[in-house]
DNA sequence: CGTGCTATTGATTTCACTCAAGATTGGTGG
DNA sequence: CCACCAATCTTGAGTGAAATCAATAGCACG
C-alpha cells in the first residue's frame, strides 16, 4: 500500500469515531482503519436514561461497546435483595466480557449516558487477528482490578465519613476525561446508590456529606451538584482520616 | 519437525516442569517445549516460609511466576497502619503483573508456599510471541476481578456471620485442586490475616466460629482445623443469612 | 512443663443502622 | 407563574452489631 493510499482509506474513517474518544485514547485507538470500518458496520449508538439497564446479573452476553458519555454502574446482589455496587466506569471504557457466556453482575446507566455498541461475535474476530486489541483489553481489565482492590480495602477498612471521602476523590478524578481532578462537578448517583456503592445507608451517606459541608470541605448546590472547596484535605481523609474526627 | 522429532523434544521437557501442575492446568500449559526449556532455564523454585513477602507495595516487580503448593496472600495498606487482605491465590496460580513497573501491593506466603519464579523480562518475551500465553493471563485476570467483585459484596453487604461462611466456603472451595469442595481442612490463615480479610477483629472471627459450631455447622481442631458437617447450610449463609439468625 | 503466642470469652462502648418525621427539590398542571 | 405533588434527601431519636478493652484459656515450642 502506498503512502497515498494509506492517507485516502484514514479519511474514510466512520464519520461516527472521528470525533470519538475511544478511538482517540481507548480500545479503538489500536484498530486499523480497515478494522474501524468493518467493525462500524455492526455499531450502533445507543442512548440510555438513568436507571436503563444494559445487561442483567444472569444474562446472556452478546453485546459489547464503549461508554461514549455518562456513568455506568457495575452491581452484585445478594439472594434476599441487598445490592452491592462494585464499579462505575466511565468514558472511554470498553463494557463486556468477550470471553464469558454470561454476565456475571448487572450493568446499568447511573444517568443518561451514550454506548457505542457491538456484536460479541464482530468483535470476538478482531480479537484474534490483532494483538494490541487484545492487549489494550487486558490492561483496562488489569486497571479494572486496581480499582476494585483499591476498593475493597475502602469497603473493608474505613469509616463512613473515609468512604464518602474516598468516593467523593473517586468521581472528581474519574467523571471529566480532561481534567485530572474536578473540583465541581454533578454527582453521577443518588444517595442510594452512593451508599449501594459503599457497603452504607443513604442516611448514612447524607450524614457524612454535611459533616464535610460543616467542615466546609465541600459546598453542595441542589442534591446533586459539589464543590470540592479543600481537595488536599478531602484526599487526606479519603486515605485515613485521623487528621480530623 | 517430524513426529519423531517431537517425540523426542517432548521426553526434553524440563524434569522440574513434568509433575507440575501449571504445566497441566496453569499457564505453563500453554508454552511449547522449546519455550519451557528456554524459560525454565531461568526458573527457580524458592521455599517461602509462613509470613514470608514476595514483594512488597510500592516496590518495583523484577520477577513473577507459579504457585506450586501453599497460599499467598495479597494486602493493602492505609497510611495509618490498617490492613485489608485484597486476595487469595492458590495453586497453580500465575503471581506477578506483567505490565506494571511498580507494586499496588504487598504479596506474601499466608503458610509454607513453594513458587517457581521466573524474571520478569523472561517471560516479557513470550508473551509477545505466542498469543495463547496472553489469553490465558487475561482470562486470569479476568477470573481474579470476578472473585475481587464477589469479595466486594461480602465486604460490603454480609454481617459478620456471613463473612465467616463465605471464607470458609472460599478455603473449602480453593484450597485442594483435586476436589471441588473440601470438608476437611486446615485454614492457610491465622483469625488475625481471617479479620483482614474480611474487614473484622479477630474478636469478631472467633465469635463467629463459635457460634458455626455451636450450631453444628463445623467443627474445629486445634485452632486451624476445619471440618464442615453441614456444607449446605454453611453455604445457604455464605450468601444470605436469613435461614439462621 | 513452663513460656510466649494465639485464640477465646466477657464487659462495655461506639459507630452506623433502623425507624420516624420533616424538609428540599424538581417536575406538572392549573 | 405559582401551587402542589411525589420523590429524594436530611435530620433526629433510639437500637443494635461489631469494635474496643480486658482477662483468661489453649496451643505449640523449647
Amino acid at each position: 500500500m502506498t503512502k497515498d493510499a494509506t492517507i485516502a482509506v484514514a479519511a474514510d474513517a466512520p464519520s461516527s469515531c472521528r470525533a470519538c474518544n475511544s478511538r482517540l485514547s481507548g480500545l479503538c485507538a489500536t484498530l486499523s482503519i480497515e478494522e474501524l470500518v468493518g467493525l462500524s458496520r455492526y455499531s450502533a449508538r445507543r442512548r440510555l436514561e438513568p436507571g436503563e439497564e444494559i445487561i442483567g446479573q444472569g444474562e446472556m452476553i452478546l453485546t459489547c461497546g464503549n461508554i461514549l458519555n455518562g456513568v455506568i454502574k457495575l452491581s452484585k446482589m445478594t439472594a434476599d435483595g441487598r445490592q452491592q455496587i462494585v464499579g462505575l466506569q466511565f468514558a472511554p471504557h470498553f463494557l463486556g466480557r468477550l470471553f464469558a457466556e454470561q454476565s456475571g453482575l448487572t450493568a446499568e446507566a447511573a444517568v443518561e449516558s451514550y454506548v457505542c455498541s457491538f456484536p460479541r461475535t464482530a468483535v470476538h474476530k478482531v480479537l484474534g487477528d490483532n494483538p494490541d486489541f487484545e492487549r489494550k483489553l487486558h490492561e483496562q481489565s488489569l486497571a479494572e482490578l486496581d480499582q476494585a482492590q483499591e476498593w475493597m480495602l475502602t469497603l473493608g477498612r474505613k469509616s463512613a465519613l473515609e468512604k464518602v471521602a474516598s468516593f467523593l476523590v473517586l468521581v472528581a478524578t474519574e467523571i471529566d476525561q480532561r481534567e485530572s481532578f474536578s473540583t465541581s462537578f454533578d454527582l453521577p448517583l443518588t444517595r442510594l446508590d452512593i451508599a449501594d456503592f459503599l457497603g452504607l445507608t443513604i442516611e448514612t451517606v447524607s450524614r457524612q456529606l454535611t459533616k464535610l459541608r460543616k467542615e466546609k470541605i465541600i459546598t453542595l448546590s441542589g442534591t446533586r451538584h459539589v464543590n470540592i472547596s479543600a481537595p488536599k484535605q478531602l484526599m487526606r481523609l479519603a486515605d485515613n482520616g485521623d487528621y480530623l474526627k
